[in-house]
DNA sequence: CGGTATTGGTTGCAAATGTAACGAAAATGA
DNA sequence: TCATTTTCGTTACATTTGCAACCAATACCG
């Protein structure tokens, strides 16, 4: 851990609420939050299934370690996801020629079309939420969160 | 929910990884479980145990309705946390006179020692992230994220 | 008052999540 | 080429989390 902090800071009250690590905590709950009932209700499917079937739907055809390699699930929750929307006649799984311990996941006609409307109604969440902003903030905000997820990752070693 | 999708906004093509919901998410995640494994290590706490340490810390004593409202806690989080924190002699608890269903929570004297470190330590593991920033962007990250707190509420009825 | 509703917090149970072990296939390398 | 290691994904088990029911105390209101 790198030493930054300023040699007056001893004397500074502590307050919580202005934490960076808690205002992103209390942010993301919120809005994942908002957006899981919503996809629960509209469609049936939790926020984890909805990652996978959006990265299918835009690369076309991966495998569960891309899905793991984008995004913050481990192995077992994208295993469990696609297991669920399998189950659900989403997704299809067939085992690839060039390896086959994995699977090529793709989309299901009735999962492209899910997909499609679940791509509409993201894009409103989004919408809403940057509704807060100027549209010059929201670019400094993306460039912002783009630093702060690469130094997260620097700092996980 | 609001309408607020451009009409060109069908024929652009659907990429996760900008969407605002899905950053906050990655990042906190990110965040968390670094800041996260730290506490359990040094300190053998859970953040939802730190975030009551340091809101008791903040403000000499309150009640878990008090936590529940500050955090994105529910009730039972906070009970389960402040019952930890009893067990591990970090947390004390006293019937309110005022109102004897609620308990009034302070810190013991060990508590308030390890919410001292703690404290520190969470010092720098904020300036850790935001050294990826200018000061500017400090500044404006915290004026977004307070923006963006308010408007996720708002969206929650 | 006295009954009903509300609030504060805990507990029990079910669902979700994380960790470790696993089997199957592929890569490595002696 | 055969033994060993690594990778892919699943499964089993333990832990955590969330929801609903709950008890206790207060507030509300006829």
């Amino acid at each position: 851990m790198t030493q930054t902090t300023t040699q007056n800071s001893a004397e500074e009250p502590f307050i919580l609420e202005e934490f960076i690590p808690f205002k992103l905590a209390v942010l993301s709950d919120a809005v994942s939050k908002l957006i899981a009932r919503d996809y629960s209700d509209r469609f049936g499917i939790t926020i984890a299934e909805w990652r996978v079937m959006a990265l299918v739907s835009q690369y076309d055809e991966v495998r569960a370690q891309t899905v793991v390699e984008k995004t913050p699930m481990d192995k077992v929750a994208v295993s469990r996801a696609v297991a669920s929307l399998v189950d659900k006649g989403l997704l299809e799984k067939r085992t690839s020629q060039a390896d086959r311990r994995s699977a090529l996941l793709h989309l299901s006609a009735k999962g492209n079309t899910i997909a499609t409307d679940i791509q509409a109604v993201a894009k409103v969440h989004n919408d809403d939420v940057l509704q807060a902003l100027t549209t010059t903030e929201q670019a400094v905000l993306h460039a912002i969160l783009d630093k702060l997820i690469v130094q997260a990752r620097n700092l996980t070693q």
